[in-house]
DNA sequence: CAGAAAATGACAGACGTCAATCATTTTCTT
DNA sequence: AAGAAAATGATTGACGTCTGTCATTTTCTG
């Protein structure tokens, strides 16, 4: 009825406990022909190691570290509240995660895995070097880094930027598409996926020349404001980036004459905005699922296993579906 | 360091471990004031009993029973590969699981807890009669039966209607609005919400008499193909339930003049319309995911716990943004 | 105040695994 | 064949909790 032990294994491959537990776990010394034995009872009896005794008995606890950057983004806080919050559930299943913004402490260097949020996004980078000296393994969230990672949670940002050039391509039918990228920065890599993926979707005609904004509201108004008086025939208009703050007024403004708008982050901003109808679509990150995949595969990766790979889809919000409000 | 243990709780409380176990798991037999003494030592010490040790010592392995529908919906054998998968997946957290189509054998009565598939589909309302008799706790899944359940995991359906209105409205931009409903089964709850949902998006002006289908593919091209040749001006079609295997010929017909369609959950065959743009969107309910959230909070039903009240956000789906084809 | 009832303490054996030690057996060298 | 090296077995005490028993202390009752 239960489950097999490692005990059943052992007495079905006929030899000791010892010896399992010595092929289990790897700590050589066992002569080849008892590693097959021992394998061969595992496979029969289909033998799943019970990874809460196991745990119980490693005095194991998962210590992980999240670097988010300390920005008021309100994304990034989202971020961090998902992660408290995250914490706060698997308590009883022996997980820790320090929160670290990048700025001051520095990382520490004796956690089981590091989550590396919006890498690209600032001078990380250094930290990450000094976590992959130390051994540590890492996961990134949000922006991906290529290199030493171990896994990537988040969208793939190619697709966001065409799924959002689909959707303009939905509200254009019939009429000429005339869109207006904005971009937070074009040396973010997130930022340059999302705006290759909208070209790809519409086409390089359908597209005017991106505006930069520095993820910043001001700008966005004033830069913005602007690009939209000197050309009225715009239709569409896709932000890339933050301070998505800023172009809200200038919607406003227009009335109902204003471009079909879509953007990324579901934001108390965003919501109000997509509740007054003065925007269209709103592609989010969902960063709690994207938290809690995180917390998945971290604990995998020190677990010793291969983590899932997760691919997060982003989802796609108008006025209809918004999800109830968390306040 | 550690996190602290029930000795811990004891020796901070004054009192023996046998009276902070007590208190603990209710055995009763205690004073109240020893009791308010461990209270406080829990408190203060933010203690967290070790789910793992307890779960270990109690030999609590949970039993869950899945009760889904036979029908090669296509739909329901996702719900029943994804049970699998995570059966597999949180083998080694002492969780197995059961399947029974509604059918043959009837539902384990010694199970942790229950989870009832499409209820309302069939007539699988007997057996959850059975469950209840029995004190299984049951969980809805993508069906809600508002009665004896302890939680329903599922999609809004009315959310999910608006939505699907909000996209044709979207699409419409400018032009008149004329949508034809093809519904499974006006019996069927989910299929009223999702029509309720899109009226209330689009205005009863707009949408055209639902036609009904039966879930059916042969009906369905019968049904539609004539509602289709009879008004030639519709130019939206929602399609609320299955049998879209029967939709997709009468589009592929029509060619670049059909309407605008938005159909019902993710399967090979409204995978390669969208692909072939024979279809425009698709609205998923992410089995995958309902079925984690599922085991989730049957979970935390077993141990006594509530239930995190989860909503599944649908997924939207066009051309661009598929997920990667699991084959 | 004696006796009953209630509350508490002390202890032990599980659960399945880990990790370490030590004794014993088997296999390999030369 | 003797000695060294390798492999195996046997055993033990954790890990934190559950559950049960039994003895002891405290509190209540009449």
């Amino acid at each position: 009825m239960g489950n097999p032990t490692l005990h059943d294994v052992a007495r079905v491959a006929g030899v000791s406990y010892s010896t399992a537990d010595r092929v289990l776990n790897g700590r050589g010394g066992v002569a080849s022909k008892s590693i097959e034995r021992v394998r061969q009872a595992i496979e029969d009896l289909g033998y799943r190691r019970d990874m809460m005794a196991a745990n119980l008995s490693r005095r194991r606890s998962y210590r992980f570290a999240v670097c988010v950057p300390q920005g008021d983004h309100g994304f990034f806080s989202s971020i961090r509240r998902a992660f408290l919050a995250e914490a706060e559930a698997r308590a009883g299943q022996r997980v820790t995660i320090e929160i670290c913004d990048g700025s001051a402490a520095p990382l520490p260097q004796d956690c089981d895995c590091a989550v590396i949020v919006g890498a690209g996004t600032d001078r990380l980078t250094p930290a990450i070097a000094g976590l992959a000296a130390g051994n540590v393994p890492v996961v990134t969230l949000v922006s991906d880094i290529p290199g030493s990672r171990r896994a990537y949670i988040g969208i793939d940002n190619v697709v966001a930027g065409r799924t959002a050039g689909r959707l303009h391509r939905i509200a254009h039918r019939g009429r000429p598409v005339r869109v207006l990228p904005v971009l937070g920065s074009a040396s973010l890599r997130d930022h340059r996926d999302r705006l290759a993926g909208v070209a790809e979707s519409l086409g390089q005609a359908s597209l005017l020349p991106p505006i930069e904004v520095a993820d910043n509201a001001d700008q966005m108004r004033d830069l913005l404001g602007r690009a939209l008086r000197e050309d009225p025939r715009i239709t569409g208009i896709y932000s890339i980036g933050a301070g998505n703050r800023g172009l809200i007024p200038l919607m406003r403004s227009l009335g109902s004459s204003r471009p079909f708008v879509v953007l990324h982050e579901l934001t108390p901003h965003s919501r109000a905005a997509l509740q007054d109808d003065l925007i269209d679509v709103v592609i989010d990150q969902k960063p709690a699922e994207e938290v809690a995949s995180a917390l998945d595969a971290m604990k995998a990766i020190a677990d010793g296993e291969t983590p899932a790979g997760v691919t997060i889809t982003p989802a796609i919000f108008f006025k209809e579906n918004l999800p109830e409000d968390p306040a």
